[in-house]
DNA sequence: GCGACAG
DNA sequence: ATCTTGTCGC
């Protein structure tokens, strides 16, 4: 009785993964959050990072197919190093705070036809910057094993000041008295981003490596070449 | 009951 | 997310 719906094991690189059951039902999904939000690592483990991941979803068919897109750039020259799209059937309708239901699974497909694992892995969407705490990026981190980053254009929960003009300045967003994440100025003249821990990734490295794969535009590198792929163009 | 609401 | 053309501004 009272067994969790959580199964632990180590992948081939020797990182924990968390698997669990997939249910098509919102009641279900906050169930699984629920039992996820124990493992959420907020402070950095990870190793080198020479390679940097870009994760972005886009659908077709009306929603009915979706197209995913996983990259992999050059950490120090954010050249793109690979990239694989895949398509697969939708199971799950857009439901604010349920995302990761209705993306990873298309996430891991793309994932799997890369070569390689990349060391960082950064997000379209939220990570812990969540009513649950258990955003896209976060959730995808427990279950891959990978560090991941939530970048996301718009505001989910929390709240937050004004961000400051300069590029690359940030305020908190906060929830209560906790610290969600950061709203960037990731270009002067334009919307900030949001950017979380998703998973053994801390805030102020989120912020830091946001900051390296930034180049002139308002999203990161990884974001927008995984944007390319998965918007078919 | 009335808004808010990643992609 | 997606449906959609031109248009204002650097």
């Amino acid at each position: 009785m009272g067994a969790s719906a959580l199964t632990f094991s180590t992948n081939r690189h020797g990182q924990r993964v968390i698997a669990h059951a997939w249910p098509h039902d919102a009641p279900g999904c906050r169930a699984i959050q629920a039992e996820l939000t124990q493992h959420i690592v907020t402070h950095d483990d990870f190793g080198p990072v020479a390679t940097l991941g870009g994760i972005d979803i886009g659908f077709e068919d009306g929603g009915r197919t979706t197209r995913a897109a996983a990259v992999v750039l050059d950490a120090e020259t954010l050249e793109i190093i690979e990239r694989a799209l895949v398509r697969v059937p939708t199971r799950m309708p857009y439901i604010p705070g349920l995302l990761s239901f209705r993306e990873i699974p298309g996430a891991l497909a793309a994932l799997d036809q890369l070569a390689q694992r990349p060391d960082l892995v950064f997000v379209d969407g939220h990570g812990i910057a969540h009513p649950r705490r258990l955003g896209v990026a976060t959730h995808l981190g427990l279950v891959t094993g990978l560090p991941t980053i939530g970048v996301a254009k718009k505001r989910l929960t929390g709240s937050h000041d004004e961000a400051p003009s300069g590029r690359g300045q940030w305020t908190p967003l906060r929830d209560k008295d906790d610290i969600i994440g950061a709203v960037l100025r990731s270009r002067v003249g334009v919307k900030p981003i949001f950017i979380s821990s998703g998973h053994r990734v801390a805030l102020d490295s989120g912020i830091a490596w946001t900051r390296r794969a930034l180049t002139r535009y308002r999203l990161p590198e990884t974001t927008r070449a995984a944007d390319k792929l998965a918007s078919n163009r």
